[in-house]
DNA sequence: ATTTGAATACGAAACAATTCGTAGACCAAA
DNA sequence: TTTGGTCTACGAATTGTTTCGTATTCAAAT
């Protein structure tokens, strides 16, 4: 029996994640040094969250060399998705627009980043 | 020394939270009985987390009959803020605008919520 | 060959979240 | 006054996440 991959990685898990899909392939070390730069946090512990995730199906790994390298397994689109769906049923109670409102109150979106956005919203509605 | 309110409630917690949110006050079968709608739960796992979040200042209840009432104490508003935030900071690298494309691009809105959504950035611009 | 440094493996502690069983208090109906 | 139902309190089991110490392996430099 294998296991679900998950979609919902926890927080730990999702900031490896980022890195993964930033850099398409790392050592741990090189996850460790970029992590390092936002937190604390030991090797080893970095170490063992990456060999999880290779249990978990979140990475692959090449283990052919005596340094090991990782890729991420599962898919950022999807992932991101995921997790904004959740937000959107748990938080906003289904409705995507209050979510959307939310975001750019208070965390103040840039002119461009607006313009964009309203680019995108233009796209839509034509179809 | 009082501990800081958590911004953060958990998963069961938030549940709970948007119940109160919503109803304003509740007993716990109140709130259990919403919760049995969505999925299987003791009765008592309900009322343990209202505990436990009356512990945390997340609620806070009245004791004095027996029939003890809850209300939120956090605020609803600052705690979506608060989510929001940091999805967009933990999974979309800070940037509003990558989280408000990704929550409409799937999660299709309606042509209403569009149209909101499009007087609501006209708005914002204009200031 | 020995030493040293960097890598993985592994187990376990520490912590947090979730779930539930059981007990005791209280009240109302029989 | 006994019974039954509904409430809170509380402890504990379970599960998941995070962290780190220690052991081992390997290769390169001395």
């Amino acid at each position: 029996m294998t296991q679900p991959i998950p979609l919902k990685p926890t927080e730990s898990e999702l900031e490896i994640l980022q890195i993964l899909w930033e850099k398409g392939q790392c050592t741990v070390r090189e996850v460790h040094e970029v992590l390092e730069k936002n937190k604390e946090a030991g090797y080893t512990t970095t170490l063992k969250l990456m060999q999880i995730m290779a249990e978990k199906g979140l990475v692959i790994r090449d283990t052919s060399s005596k340094t090991h390298i990782y890729r991420a397994l599962v898919n950022q689109e999807k992932t991101e998705q995921h997790l904004v769906s959740k937000m959107i049923d748990n938080v906003f109670n289904g409705s995507a627009a209050r979510l959307v409102m939310q975001a750019l109150g208070n965390h103040s979106a840039s002119k461009d980043e607006i313009d964009s956005i309203k680019k995108y919203l233009d796209n839509l509605s034509d179809k």
